[in-house]
DNA sequence: GCCAACGTTGGC
DNA sequence: GCCAACGTTGGC
């Protein structure tokens, strides 16, 4: 098999996905100067599972949420799968679980990447008035999971926005 | 700051 | 295992 084939290939079968964080908490910028963080403080079953299935090179949507206004910021990658998250087991973080230990831990993350902060932030109203995006979870009604699954359409077109509206 | 929607907890 | 009460998320 060719080594195209091989990336193709690649590109099959990675996943995208959707991770809201609070700018004020850790924002793109953040990622942009720091290169990878370790995503701590999942504390949502469905979220967590969701971390746990994302693969090495899987593509990242990253959402700025409660925000003015809240939108997609900028694009990151899945660096290292899911760990146990460490602030589970520390007394004095505010994500401390007294039922997690050592042997048996709760809470996973997985650290993520910087690729890129859009030049144009694409903004959760942007998303709502596009009928290519109808079918984006964040847009559905009393949907809050931080960690979402994406489309690969979804996930490519939002990067074609975000090069479009940067010329 | 309000509140709708959803998740979690705990009594029964 | 039901469900009321409570807590949290996150847009507005």
């Amino acid at each position: 098999m060719s080594s195209n084939n091989n990336l193709y290939k690649a590109q099959k079968t990675s996943k995208c996905w959707l991770m809201k964080t609070e700018p004020d908490v850790f924002s793109i910028d953040d990622l942009k100067k720091n290169k990878t963080t370790l995503w701590e403080g999942v504390r949502n079953y469905q979220a967590r599972n969701y971390m746990k299935e994302m693969q090495v090179g899987d593509s990242v949507i990253f959402y700025h949420s409660s925000s003015k206004p809240s939108g997609v910021a900028g694009l990151a990658t899945v660096n290292k799968t899911a760990v146990p998250d460490p602030t589970q087991f520390n007394k004095k973080s505010e994500y401390f679980d007294p039922k997690a230990t050592q042997e048996k831990p709760i809470w996973f993350c997985t650290e993520v990447k910087f690729v890129t902060k859009f030049n144009n932030f694409i903004s959760l109203e942007d998303i709502k008035n596009d009928k290519n995006l109808s079918e984006m979870v964040v847009i559905q009604k009393g949907s809050r999971l931080s960690i979402q699954p994406v489309s690969p359409k979804d996930f490519e077109y939002i990067q074609q926005l975000s090069v479009k509206t940067t010329k």
